[in-house]
Order: C-alpha cells, then sequence, then structure tokens
DNA sequence: TATGAAAGACCGCTCCC
DNA sequence: GGGAGCGGTCTTTCATA
C-alpha cells in the first residue's frame, strides 16, 4: 500500500497516462512491447501504492467563461487565524487552489474568475471581508506559458 | 468547434468526470436519469468545443519522491527578457507551472523538489544562473489544503 | 434537433502457462 | 511476464417525438 519502487517501464506507463488516461493498454503493451497484461499489473500496482490516485478530465476554463486567473497572497493578523479562514476560503468556489506557506504570506491562493470585475467583486466582498486577513497582494496572471506535471 | 453553452446536465456531467474520468456512462445516464446516449452525445459536443481537452491520470508527487512544493516569484532585470528566461525554465523539470504576471513579480513558477537540498540545489545552481533573472522569492508551501478545478 | 434503445466492436480483467 | 477467453463498456445506428 505504501512504497513501491518504480522502475523505467512505470515511469512511461505514468508518462502515457498523464497525457491521456484512457490510452487502452493494449496500445501501451505495444508501445512498450510488453504485454497487455503487464501494463495491468504495473497500473494496479503503482494505485496499491497510491501512486495513481484516480484520473480526471481536463477541462478548458476559459471555454466555461473563466478568463481570468490569479494568485493572491494572504496576510493574517494572527498566524492563529489560519484554520478558520480556511474555512471561509473553501467556500469561495473562486478559489481553486490555497496554500499554506513560510516567506512573505500567511496563505497563498489561486482564483479563477469569470472577468476583471468578477474577481473585483471575489477579493473586495468576499476575501477582504474575512476578518482575520490583515492585507493581500494580488498577481494576475497575463499568461501560464508552463503547466507540467513532475516527471518520475 | 468554439462556443457551445453548456446546460444542467452537462455541468452534472463535468463534475462527474473531473472526480473520475473513467465514470462508465451508463452510470452516468443512471445518475441523471438519461440514456447513455445523451450522455456520448453530451460528452461529444463538450469535446468539439474545447471544454473537454483531454484526460489525465492524477498522481501522488510526495509518493515519488516528491516532497518540496514552493513558489518563487521571479524578478527581471529587463522585461524583455521574459521569452528567453521562459525557455530556461522551460528546460528545468523541476518547473511545473510558470504564470507571466503583473504585480510584484514578472514571472511566478511552481516548483517541485525531492528536498529541500534539491531545492536549494535547483533555485542557486539552475534558476539563479539564469543571467536575465535579478532577484528571486520564495514561498515554501506546507500544506496544500484546497486543490480543486472551476466549478461549472 | 435531441432523445432513447439495441447491436456490434472494443477494452479490461482474470486465469493459466 | 505472456497469452487467451469472458464479461462489461463504449460507440454507433436507427427509430421516435
Amino acid at each position: 500500500m505504501e512504497n513501491y519502487q518504480i522502475d523505467n517501464l512505470d515511469k512511461q506507463i505514468l508518462n502515457a497516462l498523464m497525457a491521456n488516461a484512457r490510452t487502452p493498454y493494449a496500445e501501451l503493451a505495444k508501445r512498450f512491447a510488453v504485454s497487455a497484461g503487464t501494463i495491468h499489473v504495473r497500473i494496479e500496482k503503482m494505485k496499491q501504492a497510491n501512486i495513481i490516485t484516480g484520473t480526471q478530465v481536463s477541462i478548458n476554463a476559459k471555454q466555461l467563461g473563466y478568463d481570468v486567473c490569479c494568485f493572491i497572497g494572504i496576510n493574517l493578523n494572527n498566524a492563529r487565524d489560519y484554520p478558520d479562514t480556511l474555512l471561509h476560503l473553501k467556500e469561495l468556489e473562486e478559489v481553486v487552489e490555497a496554500y499554506y506557506t513560510t516567506g512573505n504570506y500567511s496563505i497563498f491562493i489561486k482564483v479563477m474568475a469569470r472577468s476583471i470585475d468578477h474577481l473585483q467583486d471575489v477579493l473586495i466582498n468576499k476575501i477582504q471581508a474575512i476578518e482575520a486577513i490583515q492585507s493581500t497582494e494580488t498577481l494576475i496572471s497575463l499568461q501560464n506559458p508552463i503547466s507540467r506535471a513532475v516527471v518520475p
């Protein structure tokens, strides 16, 4: 369940599945010159080892009307307000990622919004409305030129 | 190919597929009280409309030995160095995301590393070695309590 | 035009080698 | 790790409203 040292074949399978989770086993088998049964065993092992945690469709947020992507660094009045602030942030569907960080900010979040107006509304009326938040800094993303997973 | 206004059923399908891209059509059909054919038609349309762009497995970076996640804000000597710097960053497999941003930093990147030592090596010997980079600020993520997609 | 039902092809799972 | 058969799923087609 815990540890499994992956080998080269596993890496190749992972890379293929990260590009397309529905690649047929037979195709993977052909591509890597092994049998489909082997592919199945390897994938099953990686699922057991919690390396593969699931599958998901990639969706294009822009096509759904979410044009604006930004990061917001949050400073709290007190570090102990963290759990409570997190609960508030979780309720905001525009907040898609949150990180508890060392450095300039206490919490660092990624926000997706439909427009600059929408972002402004979220920032002022929802995020900055949270009492524990002392100040915020916004970084608007104009472009996302790199987006990939770790290479095993 | 371009625009397609999604309805409530599409949203439900999307949400289900974001949790599990391999959910059988028959199960979606049962869950949403329509036929499997309808599910198929809707998914096909969303693919055509470029809303669904693909499928991918979710992998657990920690199980692959990548324990450290951090964000690095980069300041450039000159804004015009951006394209060149990006090319350098692309070559570093530890750099998994990059954003061109307005605000405090020119470029904002997400880095995955195997350890603090590894991160230090990447930061000093690879990132700060890029000539166009003037200064960097590192935010180490201790926790990632929210990670989800936009809700359509 | 979109839905619903059925048939065929394909894929993944399991067993045995 | 490789190969074959079974069961299930996806895709396609056609009829219908």
